[in-house]
DNA sequence: TGAGGCTATTTGGTGAACCAAATACAAAAC
DNA sequence: GTTTTGTATTTGGTTCACCAAATAGCCTCA
């Protein structure tokens, strides 16, 4: 076998067609959930490529759920029918890698709930790793430093307070691409900042008196200029 | 170098130490965003293990958005700063699996907001997928079979309609799970299935007029019975 | 006949060798 | 002194050979 270096585009292209491969398996074998897939190395001998190729192909519907791999074993279908399967796999396929705009918005939507969850369900730990995040974020403001860093890390503070764990990953996720956008947009300047140090122990007031609407309401409050600000910004 | 077999959880535990290993080289070697990492080798060789465990933690890292691989190149510290690199791989290396409670929680939330902008932004061509869903889910139910899979194919049709990439990767993310759950505890039997099919109905139309609000009430009203019964099975 | 054990094969995982692009460095050319 | 060119080294990616667990088939013995 020639030994080719690809793009991480064609490498992109390569493994949709596995994925489409293994689809068309499952579907002309009329494979049930539990049954399992021909080993790896039939794959990449039918499939014409490399077993690495056809690994990179298993983890990633691995991580979308649609496959169980067992060592020694074999790869087998996850529990959901062919009919999901066929949709899922098809969505995976088109799905496209997201925009600023669409991070922002959903950014927006888990941390009004994460606010109001933490208002709930905060520990007294919660409260206290939340209020070291404050306390970070304020020194660096008042020096006149940048503190996007700090900033984000205090919100993420409250979404593992909220004791969604689901939640928690999805804001894990989203936080870089976050951070390398406002400080490329430099959001988040120091004319902000200075409102920024007081919304911030407002919704930490809200949270540690244990109040949702008014946590949510905070947040709100401290989104409303970032989010006029970002959408001039990309609009 | 001896071979070792590890079980998926004495890895994990090995990874989350590479990761640290990682983290305190960032420290103290004072990495700024952009500096290079050691290389795989001599980073397999630092912390005695094989190059093969040092790439999956580097690709863990690289999913989170805190490193970056650049072929013939070297790794690269992800252009955060110290603070929130430290913060984040604190939080990843806590980071628990997600509880179906907080599955249901989060599903909740995306889909009242993905129904509201589906309303807002759908195409024909979304219009139609999502039709196409609908029906294959109501041919089920009408015929009395069980209809897991077809219902959230539907709720993903409106995921991806909403126009927010972020949100629909979500989406997909925690599907399978909650099809795994649903079919584990008959959440969706045949009598929530008829109510299923109006509400269904009523959704789309509200999505199809272009009318967010309705749109949005008609998905909280489809998961309030659903809501409760989750919760009953879970408390 | 069938239950238990033994062996050969198959499997996903692992490690080492190898690849080509990128880089670093020094020598040569101007 | 500066630029260019040629070469050796370094790098992440890729392939291949091997591992031990799991499995399947067969044989043995009761």
């Amino acid at each position: 076998m020639k030994l080719e270096v690809r793009t991480k585009n064609e490498n992109q292209k390569v493994q949709n067609l596995i994925i489409i491969g293994i689809r068309d398996l499952i579907n002309y074998k009329n494979l049930e959930p539990g049954d399992k897939l021909p080993s790896e190395r039939k794959l990449s001998e039918k499939f014409e490529v490399s077993r690495s190729n056809i690994r990179e192909a298993i983890q990633k519907l691995e991580f979308y759920g649609l496959l169980k791999s067992i060592p020694q074993s074999g790869t087998f279908v996850a529990n959901i029918g062919v009919i999901a399967m066929n949709g899922m796999i098809e969505d995976i396929l088109r799905l496209e890698d997201p925009d600023f705009k669409s991070l922002v918005e959903t950014r927006i939507l888990l941390e009004l709930k994460t606010s109001r969850l933490a208002a709930l369900r905060r520990t007294d730990e919660d409260l206290l790793k939340m209020g070291e995040a404050l306390n970070a974020y304020k020194e660096k403001v008042i020096n006149g430093q940048d503190a996007v860093q700090e900033d984000l890390l205090f919100h993420l503070a409250i979404a593992k307070a909220s004791g969604n764990s689901t939640m928690n990953t999805f804001m894990l996720i989203i936080t870089p691409e976050i951070i390398t956008n406002f400080e490329k947009y430099h959001v988040c300047d120091s004319s902000l900042a200075k409102n920024g140090i007081r919304e911030h122990q407002e919704i930490f007031d809200a949270i540690l008196n244990k109040d949702p609407q008014l946590a949510k309401q905070k947040m709100k409050d401290h989104f409303k200029v970032l989010y006029q600000y970002c959408y001039n910004i990309i609009d």
